[in-house]
DNA sequence: GAGACGTGGTATTTATTTTAGACCATAGCC
DNA sequence: GGCTATGGTCTAAAATAAATACCACGTCTC
C-alpha cells in the first residue's frame, strides 16, 4: 500500500488540505498584512509584530510554495527582497474578508462567552 | 504595567484574537464535522479520523470556553457526552462556507502552484 | 577607523506543544 | 473470564516553535 506510488497522486480532501495551510498561527496573519501590497521581509516582522523572523521565514516559505504570494529578490546593496500576493492569494482574501467581519461582529459574543464559562466554572 | 488590572480588560485585537482561536490545527475540522450536528466524544475522534484524544478534549474544551459549543452530559451508564454548536457557532458556518468553498474552487490551482515550484525549484 | 545599525535570512539551543499509548471504572456480550 | 465500549486523563517521546546568536555586506556616526 505505502509503496504504490498512485497514492502520492491521490489528493487530499481539498478542504482539509487548504485548512491545513490556513490553519496554523501566522499564515492567516501575515496573508492579512500582505493584504494592502508588497512588503519586505523586515517590513513583515514589523508588521505582524511578534513573529520570529524564522516563523516568518517557514510561513513565506509555505505560502509561496502554494502559490499565495510570490517573492522577488532585487539583487541590490543591501539585498532587497519583496512579498507580494498572488491571485491566488488575492482571490484568498475574499473568504477571509468574511471571516474578519465575523470576527468583528462577534467578538463581543466570545468574550461575553469566555467571561460567563469562567464564572460558571469558579464555583466548584 | 504587568501588575496593572486594567490590562486584563483591554481587549486584543478581534481580528488576532479569532484568528488564534480559529488558527490551529483543528478547530475548524472539529466545527465542521459538528455542523452536521450534535455528536458524541468518541463519534468525532472517529469523525475526524485524524486526531488524537486528547487534542480533541483540549479543542473541545476551547471551543466551549468560547462559546462556539455546548457540551452535554448525560449520566447515564455507560456516561453520554453530546457536543453540538451553540448560536455562536452556527453563525460561525456562514464565513466557514465561503472558506470551504473557496478551498473547493482553488485547490486544483495550489495543487499546480506546489508542482510548479518543486519543478523549479528541483533544477539548482 | 571602531561601533552601531540595517539588509534577509540561517543555525543552534531551549521551551512548548503534539502525539502515541497506557490506563481508569463501569457495564454488556459471548 | 476476556473483549468491547463509554469519556476522558496521564506519561513519555517526538515534533514544533521560540529565543538568540550569527553571517556578509554596506552605511552612518563618532
Amino acid at each position: 500500500m505505502t509503496d504504490n506510488q498512485s497514492i502520492s497522486f491521490e489528493q487530499p480532501c481539498p478542504i482539509r488540505d487548504v485548512l491545513d495551510r490556513i490553519g496554523d498561527k501566522w499564515s492567516l496573519l501575515v496573508l492579512h498584512s500582505l493584504s494592502e501590497g508588497t512588503l519586505r521581509f523586515n517590513e513583515l516582522v514589523r508588521n505582524v509584530g511578534d513573529i520570529s523572523k524564522q516563523m516568518l521565514s517557514k510561513t513565506l516559505k509555505r505560502l509561496e510554495k502554494d502559490g499565495f504570494i510570490k517573492r522577488t529578490l532585487f539583487p541590490e546593496v543591501p539585498l532587497r527582497v519583496e512579498y507580494e500576493l498572488t491571485d491566488i492569494g488575492k482571490s484568498f482574501l475574499e473568504p477571509m474578508a468574511g471571516l474578519i467581519i465575523w470576527a468583528n461582529t462577534n467578538h463581543q459574543d466570545i468574550v461575553l462567552a469566555r467571561q460567563q464559562y469562567q464564572l460558571a466554572n469558579s464555583n466548584r
